[in-house]
DNA sequence: TTCATTATTGAACATTATGTTCATTAATAA
DNA sequence: TTATTAATGAACATAATGTTCAATAATGAA
């Protein structure tokens, strides 16, 4: 039902330019790159950029719903979802987002590592709280009430998620996405089971 | 034994600019600060700043070691060492910590907050990670294998500690920095105990 | 294929911030 | 008091941003 029929030299553009700043991100980080880079790598006019984006923040923004969509479709996916889960059944893998990870870790270690994008790691770190906080909130019996608050507990394990992952990727990922899940599982899921369980009056 | 006689106008110019810098971070963020504003704020003439300092990243950089410095003594300070911690103890208060920075929250949320000053957030993430390395190993009993190596560990609750301040930031200090220790206590250290505990071959 | 429409091009331009230079003036230490 | 050193501010060079416009090329629809 689409009748957006876009230009074809438009979309070519736009793939070209959007492309060209994936590329020197993953190869020179992002704070450095100016508008005439992205048009030289782009072989493109300077004019033609500001036709279709007016900086290349703008750019950036406009391009990494690609980014955050392929993240978090890993985390979503639904081989990740047990809708019979309960508290003593594992609640979130975390495999096939390092395995998702490790196939463009050039580009991810750009944006997570060192250096990182502020912008979009916010961006992907709002996205995993809210899936998180959904999950956590399925979880729970009516009622429950639990010794911190759920959003506060999804902003940790998307904050710890994030922390693992940026060691990973600065340290050359010296272990495979299995061992870092069960790292993640043994040091951040205890504690959350902990203020999922108990209540604000202790029972 | 200071043989260094700075000039009273080299340190009253430093010192303005350098209090020029941290006013308006705190009042703008970082990134849209420009030299011409620091050198309004500090009403001293352009030529003044290039002498002292190379850009205003550099001006940064050589004022960030007083704020780190002033954050990691909460952490390291006296009251939180005891030499003869266990495992059944309590390995880190972040009571003066939380308090630390709530007494500096408008700078703290500049730097640590939603478009936070990523070279510093770096730094004290560095600087808690070696710390609480220490105490990692102060802690553990000769030739102790953890599940994850402490270097690991660290650097997990180095990045939860930044998370949760981070929240607790954004979100206008909902809680006491004597309730915020309880949520790190109760959220980051069952997991930290876990891994510490459990040898790599099960025992 | 034709042709009206729309996108790209590149050069020129205005603007803004950076960083340097230097002769003049003012503050400092001794 | 005086030699030394710092601050000043205006002028300048540089580099990146973002705009404009007439000429050219690609496109889609008939």
């Amino acid at each position: 039902m689409k009748q957006e029929k876009v230009d074809r030299r438009v979309q070519r553009t736009r793939q070209l330019l959007n492309d060209a700043l994936m590329a020197l991100i993953a190869e020179q980080g992002y704070d450095s790159i100016t508008v005439q880079n992205i048009i030289d790598q782009a072989n493109l006019g300077r004019s033609t950029f500001y036709k279709h984006f007016l900086s290349k923040e703008d750019l950036l923004f406009r391009g990494m719903d690609d980014i955050i969509h392929g993240l978090i479709w890993e985390v979503e996916s639904p081989l990740n979802v047990d809708k019979s889960i309960g508290f003593n059944q594992r609640f979130l893998s975390t495999i096939p987002l390092f395995r998702h990870i490790r196939e463009q870790h050039r580009l991810y270690r750009a944006i997570l590592g060192g250096h990182g994008i502020d912008i979009i790691i916010k961006k992907i770190h709002d996205h995993l709280c809210s899936h998180i906080q959904e999950r956590i909130e399925r979880l729970l019996p009516d009622g429950h009430t639990c010794l911190v608050p759920p959003p506060v507990t999804a902003y940790h394990i998307a904050g710890t998620l994030l922390t693992l992952l940026t060691w990973w990727l600065d340290n050359n990922r010296p272990y495979t996405p299995e061992t870092m899940d069960e790292i993640f599982q043994e040091l951040v899921m205890p504690g959350v089971w902990s203020v999922l369980k108990t209540p604000s009056t202790q029972g």
